[in-house]
RNA sequence: GUGGUUGUAGCUCAGCUGGUUAGAGCGCUGGAUUGUGGUUCCAGAGGUCGCCGGUUCGAACCCGGUCUUCCACCCCA
């Protein structure tokens, strides 16, 4: 009995079509990051539990698949804990092993595992892809790729005005034009919520004030209230709801506001020198726009934060994401190794390019020209001149199957190669080949023994 | 993880208050056209109605469960 085939739930499938404009994209990125100095790495599909377990907050280690052990995996979990029905305790004994589910936290391992063969500042690239067990919707899947590039050893804000540089090179690359980097910094929300006294709070306080632009001031303000921030400390927040403005005027608003706050100061002091920086070198079609309600929900994360909003008028998630993190390798073991970086989201940028109609015509044809296979003989004389081309770099193929004629021409057509070549019995007897542009219709006829005649015609079309 | 939504031919979708052999367009295969695709005309193939169970004389349609899709939360790329 043959089964109905499938594949689980929030993943996919990619067809010819699909990959050749995902490695478009990829390309794309991957020249980019070459160009900014970064080196690629790979790390495992899967790791450690207790090398991903913690670092993504409680929310992130839901999410997280958890990979059961081989064998008998039940046999030595003792009565108790089996009988408990725990999930939280049972887990690690019975699963010791968790698809990744995102870049940084392995690159982090990988850093501190080979500290002693890198070469810091350590810039490396990273394009993979990662795990969440998520609900999918749209832009959301369960299986996804990041393209990250990481620099780790190196303190200066230099590295963060880099990275604005980065996501504007490989957006304006791929055409995807308005792009808007938010930026924010982490010690920022540190000094508010130390002024306002919810420093305990912080992370309650950043998700709510995160939420600002969709839900609206007055539901944030429920949510810090219900979180247990007092409505005193709400109300000397109250610069933050109204921040609008020039990033210099809201820069200035927020010195007064974290006045005697040393974290705060700190934070908009950096963010002042980041941007003030990216202005003075330019950027090619993304802007740089501060946003103070930025949180992230990543909790690695210390200094500066990124997030990329897609072009105006396409509902989509973040394309992009990132920030400075201080302390990731110090959870295993290497103390005072900085951290900053970002990701680009491939799947979502493909959507959002899709939506926009931006990936070139170019891509979808797979071949330059395509030989008919008329016969035996007929076939192995195209053949000759098949591989001749291909020496030179063209994509040249023959139709596999001496089949209808008809049908090979509409192949063709299908496949939207432009050129065709036609060796028949006619042909062959004439030592000429006919050349049809599948495009104008035009036909010509060539010499079959002297394949350069040919190959210049394909050069001058292309 | 919570609440909702969706599933009928390869694709996009019709299918009445449950009632004989479940339809269309596109696509596919063949022919018109025995050496010429993209247009046209003709013919044909293709469906466990997501899956399991229940109600009923009778279920694509009603009920329960389950999987999937999309949406809102949560969170995030």
């Amino acid at each position: 009995m043959a089964q109905k085939p499938s594949i689980p739930k929030g993943t996919r499938d990619f067809s010819p079509a699909e990959l050749s404009r995902r490695n478009h994209i990829v390309e794309t990125i991957k020249r980019r990051f070459e160009l900014f100095g970064f080196q690629p790495i790979e790390t495992p599909s899967f790791e450690n539990s207790e090398t991903l377990m913690g670092k993504y907050g409680e929310e992130g280690d839901r999410l997280i698949f958890k990979i059961l052990n081989s064998g008998d995996y039940l046999s030595k979990v003792d009565d108790a804990v089996l009988g408990s029905r725990n999930s939280a305790s049972l887990t690690p004994k019975i699963s010791e092993k968790a698809l990744r589910y995102d870049l940084t936290v392995p690159f982090a391992r990988y850093v501190v595992m080979h500290r002693n063969d890198i070469d810091f500042p350590f810039k490396r690239y990273q394009i993979q892809p990662v795990w969440r067990a998520d609900r999918p919707q749209k832009g959301r899947f369960r299986e996804f790729y990041q393209c990250d590039a990481d620099v780790v050893g190196a303190n200066s804000p230099l590295q963060e005005v880099e990275f604005v540089q980065l996501y504007d090179a490989v957006f304006t690359d791929l055409g995807l034009k308005g792009c808007t980097i938010k930026i924010n910094n982490r010690k920022i929300l540190s000094g508010i919520a130390e002024m306002i006294g919810a420093k305990d709070l912080l992370v309650d306080f950043t998700v709510a004030l995160d939420k600002l632009d969709k839900i609206g001031e007055e539901k944030v303000k429920e949510e810090l209230l219900a979180k247990g921030i007092s409505k005193e400390a709400i109300a000397k927040a109250q610069p933050l709801f109204t921040m609008i403005g020039t990033a210099k005027e809201q820069l200035d608003r927020l010195k007064t506001l974290l006045a005697d706050s040393q974290i705060g100061i700190l934070g908009v002091a950096e963010l002042e020198e980041i941007i003030s920086n990216v202005e003075l070198l330019g950027l090619g079609s993304a802007r740089l726009q501060l946003d103070v309600t930025l949180a992230r929900g990543l909790n690695y994360y210390t200094g500066a934060i990124f997030e990329v909003a897609a072009p105006d008028g396409v509902s989509m998630g973040s394309i992009g994401g990132g920030g400075r993190y201080d302390d990731l390798t110090g959870i295993f073991g290497l103390q005072d190794v900085s951290g900053v970086g970002i990701s680009f989201g491939l799947d979502r940028i493909y959507l959002v390019m899709e939506e926009l109609g931006l990936f070139p015509d170019s891509l979808d044809n797979s071949l330059d020209i395509l030989f008919l296979n008329l016969g035996k003989k007929e076939g192995l004389e195209a053949l000759k001149l098949v591989s001749f081309l291909r020496r030179e770099g063209i994509r040249a193929d023959l139709y596999p199957t001496d089949a209808k004629i008809q049908k090979q021409f509409k192949y063709a057509d299908r496949k939207g190669v432009p050129l065709v070549a036609v060796i028949g019995e006619e042909e062959l007897a004439q030592g000429r080949l006919t050349l049809r542009n599948m495009k104008t219709g035009d036909q010509r006829s060539l010499p079959l023994e002297d394949g350069s005649l040919l190959l210049e015609r394909l050069r001058s079309d292309s």
